[in-house]
DNA sequence: CGCACCCCCTGCCGGC
DNA sequence: TGCCGGCAGGGGGTGC
């Protein structure tokens, strides 16, 4: 679920109802999400305004008026929520805030593989050892024929390595590997300079696309106002294993590698 | 360095 | 109908 397009779906709405808001009577769970919550967590949130809502990969970044960052990862189930008024709790709300104009804003995580903290923007290792934003232009095909040279690693992992690239996962790198035309299990290195120049571009065509359609929900992302994103009709190969491949009508396969799956057409990619 | 495998946790789905 | 195993989009760690 939230990969870029579905991250950057959430800090849309977000920045749109979130920025000029105070956070009052602010609440954490207690449960554990992927790290300990920080007890303090509460009252750094507490009485703070939202100055504005940035994202790094798959990172949301509310930034605060003292100069702090609120960041959340929303892992494979995270969820932000606002509702109108404060309603009964749910069993995965993990943390609760009321805004100045009323409003409940949520986090929820069934999973909890999520993340919350607090702490300078510019100064947190998850968010400094980060790689480039698929959209600036640091993001070339220099760039990533630079990582690819030399490594024996298979293209789709270090696609998905947020050190090099940040907000690619699972379902976006397959989709972009077929539009690409390049299978998932090629070595880097053996990838041509038209292949990487190719993958760049297919990483902007394939996202841009995912985001006009407000992200893909294959069965846990949710928009803010609770809605689902579209972009699930639009998959050329995840999760189509045995479908036929809408360019060239062949079959999609499904290879594993560990608990992951790679989607692919044999006959459109090499 | 690459990768296979394990973990975190809950929910859902398909098969029996 | 009901139970159970398998599987899931994230990330991190270990050991070979």
């Amino acid at each position: 679920m939230p990969e870029l397009p579905e991250v950057e779906t959430v800090r849309r709405s977000l920045a749109a109802q979130l920025v000029g808001r105070r956070l009052f009577a602010v609440e954490v769970s207690g449960t554990r999400l992927r790290k300990p919550v920080e007890a303090s967590l509460a009252c750094a949130l507490r009485g703070r305004e939202v100055t504005a809502v940035e994202r790094r990969g798959k990172y949301l970044l509310a930034h605060l008026d003292d100069g702090n960052a609120w960041i959340i990862h929303l892992g494979m189930t995270g969820c932000v929520t606002i509702s109108p008024r404060p309603g009964a709790p749910n069993g995965h709300t993990h943390l609760r805030a009321v805004l100045d104009d009323g409003r409940e804003l949520r986090f929820l995580d069934p999973r909890r593989f999520g993340l919350l903290f607090v702490g300078r923007a510019d100064e947190v290792a998850e968010i400094a050892g980060l790689g480039v934003e698929p959209f600036s232009r640091r993001f070339n095909a220099e760039y990533l024929r630079r990582h690819c040279l030399a490594r024996k690693r298979r293209i789709k992992d270090l696609l998905m390595d947020q050190r090099i690239v940040a907000g690619l996962g699972n379902i976006y790198v397959n989709e972009i590997l077929f539009a690409a035309g390049v299978r998932p299990g090629r070595r880097a290195s053996s990838l041509t300079r038209r292949e990487t120049q190719c993958l760049v571009l297919a990483t902007r065509r394939v996202l841009s696309r995912a985001l006009r359609a407000g992200g893909t929900s294959i069965s846990d992302f949710r928009k803010t106002d609770g809605s689902p994103g579209k972009f699930q009709h639009e998959l050329c190969v995840y999760g189509r294993e045995g479908c036929r491949c809408r360019r060239c009508g062949g079959r999609i396969r499904r290879a594993r590698s560990g608990a992951r799956s790679s989607y692919y057409c044999p006959g459109c990619q090499r």
